[in-house]
DNA sequence: GTCCTCACG
DNA sequence: ACGTACGTGAGGACG
C-alpha cells in the first residue's frame, strides 16, 4: 500500500510561479490551482498511490523556534494573486474528498515527516511530492521524494529514492540537514555558517559526512584554513541552523493511512465549481458530469424533434423548411466524417435535422447543396473549412452569418484551442450532452456498431450548443468593440481563404525532384569532410553528437549553452568562423539539408494530382491577428540566400498567366509613425526618404548623404528591435557590437524620435491599467503577464504590449485589402484570383492580359485600406515565377 | 512528445 | 539580479 503527500504550499507555489496567469471567467486568478492539479495528476498517474493527502502551513509566516522569530519573519510575503487561491484551492481539495492536513503553529514540513514515520509505523510506502529541497532529510526505504520542477507549463518530476540521493548527493539523506546547518537557506532564513556555501558545504559532509564529526576537532580538519577559521567562528549558528532545518516527526496530529485511502468519490459540487473556475479541461480530464441538482438556466429544455434525412425527398422538404425560417440556423458539420447536425431553433422548441452518408440513399453532395443553400442563414464553427466543402462541389457558399470558432478568437486570442465543448463551458455554462459510453468516449465515432441514436443526440446538441454560443458571443463581441472587426474583415475573408486554399499554388515538379538531386552529391561531399576534419563518423544533424566534436574532439571555445547541452546553432557557429574550416562546412551543410528535406522532398509530397500545392490557413492560432499557413507552411518558403531563393523559381504560374505579387513596403515601421505619432518618423515616410537610412543619420548622427551601409544596417537592427521591444543586449547580440555600444544607438534612437519613446512608455501604461492591447481595429490580446510577479514573464508582457498593436493592425490591414481584393476581381469578372498571402504580400494568378490591371487593382486597393498620417506602399510587381515576381 | 534548429514576415 | 526581440510551422534527433 502506498500513500501520497504533497507539499501543497510549495507545490501551489511552483505552479503560481511556473504557468502564465490564468483566468476564471469572473477575473479571479486561477492559475496556481491549474497548475496544482495539473501536477496532482501527473503524480497520480505516475505513483498510482491508495492513499491521498496535501499538508498545508496553517498560516505563514510560523515559527519552530519561538526565539528565531526574528529571522522568519523576514520572509517575503504570498502574493495577492497567489494568495486568493489558497481558500479556492482548499475548496477544490475539499470537494475532491482529498484529505488536507494542516496544524496551528506548524508547517507543513512538519506533517509531511509525521505522516511519512506513521505510514512506515503502519508498513506503508510513502511518497512524499515536494518543489523544496528541504524534504530530502525524509528520504528512507520506505519514503521517497518526488521533486517537482514546474516550467512554463510542463512539469518536471525526479523521484528521489536513498540511492538515487546518495548518487547525487555522495552522502545520506538524513544528512541534507547537516547541509543547511552548513550552508544555510536565504528562503527559509536558515543562516548556516557565514562564508560556507554550498559547493563547501556539500564537500565537507562528503568527506567527513555529519555536523557533529565536522564539530568533533575542527582544529584538526584537513580543509582550508579560511573554512576552518569560518567553521570555528560559526559554531553556533551552525547547531542552531541544525535544529531549524530539522523537520520535526512528532506534529500531533491524529492520522492513520487507512483514513486517507483514496478512490476519487467527488463530491457532485466539483462539476460546478470546475464550470465557475473556467476548468473545462479538468472536467474532461476527470470525466466529470454536471449535478443533477444544480440548475442549468441556459441550456435548452424545450421539445427537440429530431428528424433523419435518410433520401432526397427528406433533403429538399428540410431544404424548403430551413429557408422559410428566418432566423439563424446552427450547422455543426463534420466533413470528414461526412455528418451534418442542424438545429432550427422555433420558439421555444427546435427541430434537429441529420444527415449522414452512411445511410444516405441518393446523391449525398446534392443533399448538401440542398441543405446549405445561401439563402439559408447559418451558424456553424470554422466555416472557412464547409465553404470550402461546398466550393469544391461547384457551389458558391452564401448565408454564413456567424462563425463560432472564430468568434472565440477574437475574444481571446491566447486560448489556444477552441474545442466546442469547452467554448460551451467558457461561455454557456455548461456542457453539451454526450451519450454515455461507459470508459472511452473517444471511441464512439468510429464504432461501426455504436448506437445510432447516441451519435445523432450527441451531434443535435453540438449543433444546439451553437445557438447559446451564437448569442452569448454576439454580446461579448459588441461589449468589446469588435463587431467590426468581426463583421467586416474576418467572416467576410473566410470565404476568399476557403478559394485561395482550393486554388493551390502550381509547382515546377520536374524542377523541384532536379534541384533536390543536385543537392544530394554536395551534402555527400560536405559529409566526408566534415567527418574527415572530426575524425569519426558521426550524425551531423545531431546537436548533441555535433557539440561533442566541435567543443570536446575539437576544443572550440563552447559559447551560449542549452537546457540539454552546448548550444551548436547558427549564431555560436557563426562567431566561430575562421577558428576552424568545419565551420563553415557544417553551416553549409545545415543549409542545404534543410533546403532538401524541408523545401525540395517536404513539398513534392504535397503536391496534389492537380499539380498544385494547397495550403491550409489557419485563422485563430496567432496572438496578433495574422494568418498561419499549414501543410504545407508557404509562408516560410526560402529567399534570403541565394540557394534557397531556387525554390521560388518553382513556384510558377499556368500556361498563358503570370503571376502579380504586391508587398507592403515598412508596413510596421510606418504603422508605428502613425500610431506613435512621432513627427520626425512621419516626416521622413511622407517625403519618400529611406527610412532606415534616415534613422542612421538620426542615430550616427551625420548627414544623410554621409550614411555607410554598414551605418544603415544596424540603424536597419534598431528599427526592427523598436517594433519588438528591444534590450540593448539583444541588439547588441544582432547587429555584433559591444552591449554599451548598442545602448547609446538606442539612445540617440530614442532621443531623436522621442514620439516612439513617449508611445513606449504609454502602451505600457495603457496595457498596465487594461490588461490588454488592442490594433486600431480593435483586435484584442489579453496580457494577464503584465501582472506576474515573475521578471521575465512581466517583461514578456511589456514587449508585447508594445509589438502587437503594430504587428495586428498590419495583421488587420492585409485581411481587409484581402476581402477588397477579392471583391473586385470579382465584380471585374476578372480571371485572376488570389492564390497566397505572406503576411505583408499577396500572390495573384492571372491570365497575361490581365496583368497589369490586376497589378493596378492590387497596389490601388492595399495601399487605400487606410487613410493614416504616413502612406501605405505597396510594390507590385508581374513575373512567371514567385522568384520573378518577388 | 519534447527539444533544437531554421525557414519566413 | 534576473536573461535577453515579435509572430509563426516543420523536420530530425532522442528518450
Amino acid at each position: 500500500m502506498k500513500l501520497m503527500i504533497l507539499d501543497g504550499n510549495s507545490i501551489v507555489n511552483r505552479a503560481y510561479f511556473g504557468i502564465r496567469m490564468l483566468n476564471a471567467p469572473d477575473g479571479t486568478p486561477t492559475n496556481a490551482v491549474y497548475g496544482f492539479l495539473t501536477i496532482l495528476r501527473r503524480m497520480l498517474e505516475l505513483e498510482k498511490p491508495d492513499a491521498l493527502c496535501v499538508a498545508f502551513d496553517l498560516k505563514a509566516p510560523t515559527f519552530r523556534h519561538k526565539q528565531y522569530e526574528g529571522y522568519k519573519a523576514q520572509r517575503k510575503p504570498m502574493p495577492e494573486d497567489l494568495a486568493v487561491q489558497m481558500p479556492i484551492l482548499k475548496e477544490v481539495l475539499d470537494a475532491m474528498h482529498i484529505r488536507r492536513l494542516e496544524l496551528e503553529g506548524w508547517e507543513a514540513d512538519d506533517l509531511l515527516g509525521t505522516v511519512s514515520r506513521i505510514c512506515e509505523g503502519a508498513g506503508w510506502q510513502c511518497t512524499v511530492v515536494t518543489g523544496d529541497k528541504d524534504s530530502f532529510q525524509l528520504i528512507t526505504d520506505k519514503t521517497h521524494v518526488c521533486h517537482v520542477k514546474s516550467r512554463m507549463g510542463k512539469t518536471e518530476t525526479i523521484d528521489y529514492s536513498p540511492a538515487v540521493f546518495q548518487e547525487e548527493y555522495g552522502f545520506d539523506p538524513i544528512r541534507m540537514i547537516d547541509l543547511k546547518a552548513l550552508m544555510g537557506d536565504a528562503s527559509d532564513n536558515i543562516p548556516g555558517v557565514p562564508g560556507i556555501g554550498e559547493k563547501t558545504a556539500k564537500d565537507l559532509l562528503v568527506r567527513f559526512h555529519t555536523l557533529d564529526a565536522i564539530y568533533q576537532d575542527p582544529e584538526a580538519l584537513d580543509v582550508k584554513p579560511g573554512v576552518k577559521k569560518k567553521l570555528i567562528e560559526g559554531k553556533d549558528s551552525a547547531f542552531l541552523s541544525f535544529d531549524l532545518a530539522t523537520i520535526r516527526t512528532d506534529a500531533p496530529i491524529e492520522f492513520s493511512p487507512d483514513a486517507a485511502i483514496w478512490n476519487r468519490d467527488f463530491q457532485p459540487e466539483l462539476y460546478d465549481l470546475f464550470l465557475r473556475l473556467g476548468f473545462s479541461k479538468f472536467i474532461e480530464q476527470w470525466g466529470l458530469k454536471p449535478n443533477e441538482e444544480s440548475a442549468q438556466p441556459e441550456q435548452f429544455t424545450g421539445e427537440v424533434t429530431s428528424v433523419l434525412i435518410k433520401n432526397e425527398a427528406d433533403a429538399s422538404e428540410a431544404s424548403k423548411a430551413l429557408k422559410a425560417h428566418h432566423a439563424p440556423n446552427y450547422y455543426w458539420c463534420q466533413p470528414e466524417l461526412d455528418m451534418v447536425a442542424i438545429q432550427m431553433d422555433q420558439g421555444n422548441d427546435a427541430v434537429g435535422y441529420f444527415l449522414r452518408r452512411d445511410d444516405f440513399s441518393g446523391d449525398y453532395d446534392a443533399a448538401l447543396q440542398l441543405l446549405f443553400d445561401p439563402s439559408i442563414q447559418k451558424v456553424g464553427h470554422n466555416i472557412k473549412n464547409i465553404q470550402k466543402t461546398l466550393l469544391a462541389l461547384g457551389e458558391e457558399p452564401g448565408g454564413w452569418v456567424f462563425d463560432t470558432a472564430l468568434a472565440a478568437y477574437l475574444l481571446d486570442a491566447t486560448a489556444g484551442s477552441y474545442e466546442i465543448r469547452s467554448l460551451c463551458v467558457k461561455y454557456c455554462g455548461y456542457e453539451p450532452w454526450r451519450p454515455e459510453t461507459g470508459e472511452d468516449q473517444m471511441s464512439l465515432l468510429d464504432e461501426p456498431a455504436a448506437d445510432a441514436a447516441a451519435i445523432i443526440g450527441e451531434q443535435l446538441s453540438l449543433a444546439a450548443s451553437l445557438a447559446c454560443l451564437h448569442e452569448a458571443m454576439k454580446k461579448k463581441l459588441d461589449s468589446l468593440g469588435m463587431t467590426k472587426l468581426y463583421y467586416e474583415i474576418e467572416l467576410p475573408l473566410c470565404p476568399v481563404l476557403a478559394k485561395m486554399e482550393l486554388a493551390g499554388f502550381l509547382v515546377d515538379r520536374q524542377a523541384l525532384v532536379d534541384f533536390g538531386d543536385s543537392l544530394t552529391d554536395e551534402i555527400q561531399r560536405l559529409q566526408q569532410s566534415i567527418w574527415s576534419y572530426a575524425g569519426e563518423e558521426f550524425n551531423i544533424q545531431s546537436p548533441k553528437q555535433l557539440g561533442h566534436v566541435l567543443f570536446e574532439v575539437l576544443m572550440l571555445p563552447a559559447g551560449k549553452k542549452t537546457k540539454t547541452g552546448w548550444s551548436t546553432n547558427a549564431d555560436v557557429l557563426d562567431k566561430l568562423r575562421g577558428k576552424h574550416p568545419i565551420i563553415e562546412e557544417i553551416l553549409d551543410y545545415r543549409v542545404l539539408t534543410k533546403l532538401k528535406s524541408t523545401y525540395a522532398e517536404g513539398l513534392l509530397k504535397e503536391i496534389s494530382e492537380d499539380g498544385r500545392i494547397h495550403t491550409s490557413f489557419q485563422m485563430t492560432v496567432t496572438a496578433t491577428g495574422r494568418l498561419s499557413s499549414t501543410e504545407p507552411n508557404l509562408q516560410n518558403i526560402p529567399i534570403r540566400r541565394p540557394q534557397g531563393a531556387e525554390i521560388r523559381k518553382m513556384f510558377v504560374p499556368e500556361p498563358g498567366k503570370v503571376l502579380v505579387d504586391a508587398d507592403y513596403s515598412q508596413i510596421e515601421l510606418r504603422l508605428l509613425a502613425h500610431i506613435s505619432e512621432d513627427e520626425t518618423m512621419i516626416n521622413a515616410f511622407r517625403s519618400g526618404e529611406d527610412i532606415h537610412a534616415v534613422t542612421a543619420s538620426q542615430v550616427f548622427n551625420v548627414p544623410l548623404s554621409d550614411v555607410t551601409s554598414l551605418m544603415r544596417s544596424r540603424a536597419k537592427a534598431v528599427n526592427f528591435g523598436i517594433v519588438y521591444g528591444i534590450s540593448a543586449f539583444s541588439l547588441a547580440q544582432d547587429i555584433g557590437v559591444f552591449q554599451n555600444e548598442a545602448k547609446a544607438y538606442m539612445e540617440n534612437y530614442f532621443a531623436k524620435y522621442h514620439g516612439v519613446r513617449e508611445y513606449m512608455n504609454r502602451i505600457k501604461e495603457q496595457a498596465k491599467v487594461d490588461g490588454y492591447v488592442t490594433t486600431l481595429f480593435g483586435r484584442r490580446r489579453d496580457l494577464p503577464e503584465l501582472k506576474s510577479s515573475n521578471f521575465n514573464m512581466r517583461s514578456f508582457g511589456e514587449r508585447v504590449a508594445l509589438n502587437m498593436p503594430i504587428q495586428g493592425t498590419a495583421a488587420d490591414i492585409i485581411k481587409l485589402a484581402m476581402v477588397r481584393v477579392a471583391n473586385r476581381i470579382e465584380s471585374e469578372r476578372l480571371e485572376a484570383r488570389l492564390l497566397l498571402q505572406v503576411h505583408d504580400e499577396l500572390i495573384v494568378e492571372c491570365p497575361e492580359s490581365e496583368a497589369e490591371t490586376v497589378k493596378a487593382l492590387l497596389k490601388e486597393e492595399m495601399e487605400n485600406v487606410v487613410s493614416y498620417s504616413v502612406p501605405l506602399l505597396v510594390d507590385a510587381k508581374i513575373g512567371h515565377s514567385w522568384a520573378e515576381a518577388h
